[in-house]
DNA sequence: GCACCAGTGAGACTTTTGTCGTAGACGCGC
DNA sequence: GCGCGTCTACGACAAAAGTCTCACTGGTGC
């Protein structure tokens, strides 16, 4: 724990705090990690605590009775997660959220970080921040979920997430599904279509955009 | 502008501040009113200010370019809209606001939001309980949309807002198909289900709930 | 009374999305 | 190599949702 304070600076949501506020936070801080693929809460549980990823990206999805799955978000370092029933009545959690890869985070019990955020302005500010951010991406999720077609969905999501070059984590069209809120034969479907209209090639695991003009044409309304 | 800080007090939001958090309001609130189906800020448009409700109804949606609208909330007296905007970067509204009834609002320019934040730990912890529960409306809403159909839609919407007394308000279809994310032939088609079915019955422009249970049975899983 | 208009009921039809079953391709561990 | 699990391809089908058209109702204002 020596280091605390300079190892919490490095967590984005933190940085711009003052020297005061992260002392206090040292004082109700405890770390955990994480193996890929385990899940770290669960949707409808009690609420602990709140979560800032220290290392690693973790993805918060709701699950359906059939088993069917859609991202909330995907979070990387310096992100946090379940912050929100901290400052609800019911504190229960309101998503599950799963460790893609090996996380390391740090845990804020929901009294300190409700504390916290009274005593602290600077961090009261950058949760506000934070939520509204993610309130703004829920706003673009539930447009598009409501006003457009999976394959005007899809087409978006390759111009976001399949970058020029080809360090582009890879995506399985399940995940690509969970993702838009879709099922997975449809996602692979959709994208033999854009194939054969040749707008992307498919090399198995991979998805190279040959056409971008064109998929902004199938993405804009 | 006398007793401003009395009135203030009426908005659930300042309703528990202090007495100098109030005092810097007033400072910087104006007030406004608009007339039924007056539209009070427009999506896209550069944030100006946020507003918080003091008496009648609005509704936040989304417009698609074809024309179909996707409500993201309905508000009242001591609710808030358009605080998001405040807390971001590129301050652009997130949604259209159109009155529903004659409204007057307390309006405050996001700069001045901001500022009052940071000076008052109070309203701060206001704005994060709101945000908040927002969010969480907003993950409810993105679960619905992705993972349920319309008709389960329907029928707990129908549970929700539909109550026991005749007091509730008049839903038209097409509020009804706003609210769900669906338009309304199919909201009047389902409706026609339901009714075949026996769970409710439709006088025209009133809906009355005849089996609950049956209900429950369709909006469940 | 009359015309007008928003809200609704209803049928026919198309498109989109979801479901199912089967099969092939690939990577990985043994 | 082999088996095994994951990911993908693809066709057939079913269900859900959207689109289009027309008619009817009940209220409003004139």
């Amino acid at each position: 724990m020596v280091s605390t304070t300079q190892a919490l600076r490095r967590v984005s949501l933190f940085k711009d705090l003052p020297d005061y506020a992260l002392a206090r936070i040292v004082d109700v801080v405890r770390t955990h990690t994480y193996a890929p693929g385990e899940t770290i809460i669960f949707e409808g549980d009690p609420c602990e605590a709140a979560y800032f990823i220290a290392e690693g990206q973790v993805r918060a999805y709701r699950l359906s009775p059939a088993g069917r799955e859609q991202d909330m978000a995907r979070l990387g370092p310096g992100h946090a997660f379940n912050t929100v029933p901290a400052f609800r009545a019911q504190g229960v959690n309101h998503a599950t959220v799963e460790a893609l890869t090996s996380v390391s985070v740090y845990v804020i019990a929901g009294n300190d970080l409700w504390h916290l955020a009274g005593e602290c302005p600077e961090f009261a500010l950058t949760l506000l921040q934070d939520f509204a951010d993610r309130l703004d991406h829920l706003t673009n999720l539930v447009e598009d979920l409501a006003l457009r077609t999976v394959r005007q969905r899809l087409a978006r999501f390759l111009l976001q997430h399949v970058g020029k070059g080809g360090a582009a984590r890879r995506w399985t069209q399940d995940e690509i599904a969970a993702h838009l809120g879709a099922v997975r034969d449809v996602v692979g479907r959709t994208l033999r279509a854009f194939a054969k209209a040749g707008l992307v090639r498919l090399d198995r695991q991979r998805i190279v955009l040959l056409d971008r003009d064109g998929l902004e044409e199938e993405a804009r309304y």
